[in-house]
DNA sequence: CTGAAAGCGCTTACAG
DNA sequence: CTGAAAGCGCTTACAG
């Protein structure tokens, strides 16, 4: 049935060994009139070299998982800046000649199956809790290299990449600062579980302490990040944070729900609370008012992780430490001034 | 290295063949103490079956690919629709102990390849144009079971789920009709090019003449389903159709564009011009106003894709005919009777 | 209920 | 520049 190494080795009247040769670009070991006898019959042919064959016969399988909490119910990568990145993922790999295996993980055990199941050269952990990024050891990834993005994990084998989340939400308590905000609400989800949580709370705190100000530790509502969420918050905030003029939210879908909202309650953004949201996804710019957020660049991210697995695995060398990509403040219409 | 079927049939003290009956659940091959014990070892040493060799060996890969179109520069997948697809299909997937490979198709002879290299036992082909899919052929499938979703080619070979949407147009036409509306516009990508289309334009025009109206055929506009096309058209409405009262476009994200282009222009939405949707995307209530669309079951598409796939596969049938999910009308803010 | 042999389609040393 | 042999880790008939 299939077109096999064995059928163009017989019809060229050579041996396996020079095709595969002639197949894998290795030029050096196959003369010139070979090579192009060889090209012209597996183009005749329609030859399709079988991965499986090549990924056990070989070391190295070129097939890179994506691996994605899912829990039972709902699908996974609900998240718009999951699905970004995995498709930018997917192309980066391609470019460089991998395959892409996406895989949703209901529970923790899963990732040593998943890693060695199809024999993965290398695997992106998205979306995983540091604490869960912690208990991978080398006897769950069983030889395969590991990859974390947006991870604060101490743990040496998932170093990654990740946004300057602490220079993120610095800009944007700055920016807020700057306008003449200053009791300023926290809204994200809880701090404990995500260490990316943790350093935007750092970094909105460490501009307050720049600016020789205070931040009154009352401003916070911890919640997930959701629009329902995001909009409960902004229901009652006028009630909950009377005195609140601003509102940073971790996230866009988040600030997305508390503009709305803060809308539904009576009040309007901007004039009576600012709100400023970290991503800077397309909707930002579909919403009234447009949405003034921290921009990351997903592509970068995306490049960035893909290019530092390939590395190691075709190095052999862990990466010493995470990259972190640069961010920006993307000035809408959700902020401006308090009123006096 | 790795732990084999080799290592655990030695442990148990039984033949090779009798571990992989024992790890494919035979049972009835294999006595109930034999199979404890095996078990046990297995789990003792954290042995997983290697998929290559499996697949190699076996008929089957229990690998299933998701195809999606991707021009080299930008990212695939970048409509939400397929993304939300995306998500789904690897967990039905998974639910049935499926694996997914996600890869993008820069152009079309990259088929044949995506689909023999890994052995594939399946494909699904998402967002590819009809007349692409009328090309496929038994040649460049090589006997792999694949199927499209919202297509309408006359392939038989990749016969696959669409929602319905003659009468989703038909719905959403019906609903302005019946708010007063006679003059409505019909913005959406080139029919020649996307059957999905052709088929909305249909059942658009299909309510006016159940209502014995007449449908006025300037009232066009062919465009790209993004946001920033859906802007300019809102942005000249005004000029190019004053008569207009209301709009149906063939996405969400091109009405959204539409209603912020209608609202800079000085217009409302919907006093001055009602706008109404397709998809139900997240994103409809969001925006403001909150987006009137058909609302199309992204689930339940994937699951009967899956379904549909998976059976053709194990039973060796093609399926017979396309099957249609149904739709429904959302009724947000976006659209009200026309003014007087 | 259990096993020995052949083979899936490749690549990797090793020779020449 | 080219090739014959062994082996990657499984499953599939075929025997017993």
């Amino acid at each position: 049935m299939r077109v096999t190494l064995r059928d163009i080795a017989d019809e060229a009247g050579v041996s396996m060994m020079t095709v595969s040769n002639v197949v894998n670009g290795n030029k050096a070991r196959v003369s010139p009139e070979t090579i192009e006898r060889v090209r012209r019959i597996v183009a005749e042919r329609g030859y399709v070299p079988s991965a499986s064959a090549r990924s056990l016969a070989a070391k190295s399988s070129r097939l890179i998982g994506l691996l994605v909490p899912a829990a039972d119910e709902d699908s996974m990568m609900i998240s718009p800046h999951n699905v970004a990145i995995a498709g930018q993922i997917e192309r980066e790999l391609r470019k460089r000649g991998y395959h892409l295996l996406l895989r949703g993980i209901a529970h923790p055990d899963e990732v040593t199956e998943a890693l060695q199941s199809w024999s993965l050269d290398g695997a992106v952990l998205l979306g995983f809790l540091d604490e869960e990024l912690d208990r991978i050891s080398k006897a769950t990834i069983g030889g395969v290299r590991v990859l974390a993005v947006d991870s604060y994990s101490k743990n040496r084998i998932t170093t990654g990449v990740r946004a300057d989340d602490f220079a993120g939400a610095k800009l944007a308590a700055e920016h807020l600062i700057a306008l003449g905000h200053r009791r300023i609400l926290f809204a994200g989800p809880s701090f404990s579980d995500v260490g990316v949580v943790h350093q935007r709370f750092e970094g909105f705190l460490d501009a307050f302490a720049d600016a020789g100000l205070t931040w009154d530790d009352d401003l916070i509502e911890t919640v997930n990040t959701t629009h329902a969420d995001g909009l409960e918050v902004g229901l009652r905030l006028l009630t909950a944070h009377p005195r609140a003029t601003a509102v940073f939210a971790t996230a866009d879908i988040l600030a997305i729900g508390i503009m709305e909202g803060i809308a539904d309650s009576g009040a309007s953004v901007p004039e009576d609370v600012s709100v400023i949201g970290f991503d800077n996804l397309d909707l930002c710019a579909y919403v009234t008012p447009k949405l003034t957020t921290i921009a990351q660049d997903i592509g970068e991210k995306a490049a960035t992780a893909v290019r530092m697995l390939i590395g190691s695995i075709e190095t052999g060398k862990q990466p010493r430490k995470a990259v972190t990509i640069g961010v920006d403040l993307v000035e809408r219409a959700s902020t401006t001034r308090p009123r006096t």
